[in-house]
DNA sequence: GATAGTAGTCACCTTTTGGTAACCTGAAAG
DNA sequence: CTTTCAGGTTACCAAAAGGTGACTACTATC
């Protein structure tokens, strides 16, 4: 049996509200992580400090604005810390912050997830084609 | 102390796969729930079957349109069952399939995480408005 | 004959997200 | 004098996501 979760335990309407407003703890959080790079980025943060050029070639498809973007957007929420180093060539240095690592525990967690059920998205997978082929 | 996860587990080269690569199992979670209204339908469902009309006026502000995409998405998917009944006025009923419920797990657990840590929303908030006032 | 109720669809529009390619800095090496 | 390096920025574009309002069908009730 699966233990009884903190949301479950509300009540309809406090539940409700945690996961539907906007304002509220698990929207933001998927306001957060929930778009093309920034988990990928977090990961690969998460594993210690990287140069820009580092990561950006440890990431594949990722391209340079995008990287910038989601570096300066995690900046700026405090999740990241960057130090640039006014050398030439100039290096740049990032890493998780300790918020940064709070942040990255669900990430992770979401992720074992998905590598120990991998084949929830087998079945998936294999659902979609087959109603796809009976339209 | 944390516990060492399953990915952190893993050797470089593997844990870059799963988590960056289009195809495994981490993107694909993603791809299926980090959007504006699937999980909000999911958690819905996950407290009982529930008439269209019913997740219409409990979701605030999803559209018809929203609604509709999104639940035949998932039944797609085999991750909810839609049962009509062909009365008048109509009926048609959803709920969440094992598969659903399956998937509603990671959805949860997310919830969970946001609602005990909602004070790192509110630090990230301070930094944001901090990063912009310097600006 | 008008209105309400349920469960949608359709055409159209706006916003958000993401991608491409060119360009910049400044010193050093060929 | 041109190229190389790291670490970016900028202008421009394309695609995806999401929202709006009108409209449908069918029957029952006012």
């Amino acid at each position: 049996m699966v233990e009884k979760s903190e949301v479950d335990k509300l009540n309809k309407a406090d539940a409700d509200k945690v996961v539907f407003h906007e304002r509220y703890p698990s929207r933001r959080l998927l306001d957060l992580i929930a778009n093309r790079w920034t988990p990928i980025v977090l990961f690969c943060l998460a594993s210690g400090t990287h140069h820009y050029g580092q990561m950006h070639r440890r990431i594949p498809g990722i391209s340079k604005k995008m990287l910038s973007q989601v570096l300066r957007k995690l900046e700026a929420d405090g999740i990241i810390h960057r130090e640039v180093y006014r050398v030439v060539p100039p290096k740049t240095e990032y890493e998780l912050t300790e918020l940064g690592r709070k942040v990255y525990e669900p990430v992770r967690t979401l992720c074992d997830w998905a590598v120990e059920n991998a084949e929830v998205f087998e079945q998936i997978e294999r659902n979609r084609s087959a109603a796809s082929a009976s339209r």
